[in-house]
DNA sequence: AAACATTCCTGCACGC
DNA sequence: TGCGTGCAGGAATGTT
């Protein structure tokens, strides 16, 4: 589920909802996420104030008072609600709220991760740029860092598929699965291509479809394919939009060719074998 | 019951 | 030969 849209997505809702609150205290029942939380994480926070809310690649940054700063990463079924009274818990499992930060209005901000391959992380703030999860990342899509040029540089010499290297977090920043077949089919490229056979004008479509799609999704809140819900506990609205992610055997919306489902890189990729070259 | 939205690690092949 | 890089495969895990 979390992509740099539903990231984004969360990021601006608790810009909202929980900027400008202080954490009176946290308690962590499950530390063994990724990486297994520090013991000192549920002490160091209580106090301080949530100063700002940042995002880079599918990165969560809670800036902190005090210089602290808290890195979240949702994994693959990770969620991080804001609840007050009255919140629906809807499809969240209680046995899987790992994380809970209680805030000075009465609110909680409740981390919930079934299969526990996200990562919540306590740093000094001055060490987040080279922290290691953050430094090698690629450009950010919607910075306009991610151009043509770029990614035609970056795909010269490589044998792996270009979907590959649109999810390798080195060349572009936030790109997941789901959004890799989309902008692929989009850029009319099949997501089996050679990276180094893109042509100049592929390389230019797909660098185009890539901030756009993405621009999109956050548009409607991000794309809910199972269990993804977001800080309010509302699934996204952008899985209605998408064109060929899960739609095997179903018609292209552009020439009515039955979609196609390839492995590609251990990824389920789909694409439409009549538009996509 | 096979598949899965992400990342990290290992081991092999290749080229300089 | 040795080393770095690229790439494939697998692992972590619970749910549907």
């Amino acid at each position: 589920m979390p992509e740099l849209p539903e990231v984004e997505s969360l990021r601006r809702i608790l810009a909202r909802s929980a900027r400008g609150r202080t954490i009176v205290s946290a308690a962590v029942r499950e530390k063994r996420l990724r990486r297994a939380l520090g013991d000192e994480v549920a002490d160091s926070v209580a106090g301080r104030a949530i100063v700002e809310i940042g995002r880079r690649a599918k990165y969560l940054l809670i800036e902190l008072g005090g210089g602290m700063a808290l890195m979240v990463h949702l994994g693959m079924s990770g969620s991080l609600t804001h609840r007050r009274d009255g919140f629906d818990p809807g499809p969240f499992d209680p046995r899987h709220d790992h994380v809970e930060f209680a805030l000075d209005d009465g609110s909680r901000l409740v981390y919930n991760d079934p299969r526990r391959f996200g990562l919540i992380k306590l740093m000094r703030q001055a060490e987040l740029a080279s922290a290691a999860e953050l430094r090698g990342l690629g450009p950010e899509p919607l910075s306009g860092d991610f151009s043509a040029e770029y990614f035609w540089r970056a795909t010269r010499g490589r044998k792996a598929a270009v979907k590959t290297l649109l999810m390798d977090q080195r060349i572009v920043a936030g790109v997941g699965n789901i959004y890799a077949s989309e902008i692929l089919f989009r850029a009319g490229v099949r997501p089996t291509r050679r990276a180094g056979r893109v042509t100049r004008a592929e390389a230019g479509r797909i660098a185009a479809h890539t901030p756009a799609v993405l621009s999109e999704a956050i548009g409607g809140g991000g794309t809910t394919f199972r269990s993804y819900r977001d800080s309010r506990g509302q699934p996204g609205r952008f899985a209605k939009r998408l064109q060929v992610y899960d739609r095997e055997g179903k018609p292209c919306v552009t020439c009515g060719a039955a979609i196609r489902q390839a492995i590609v890189g251990q990824r389920s990729s789909f694409y439409c074998p009549h538009c996509q070259k």
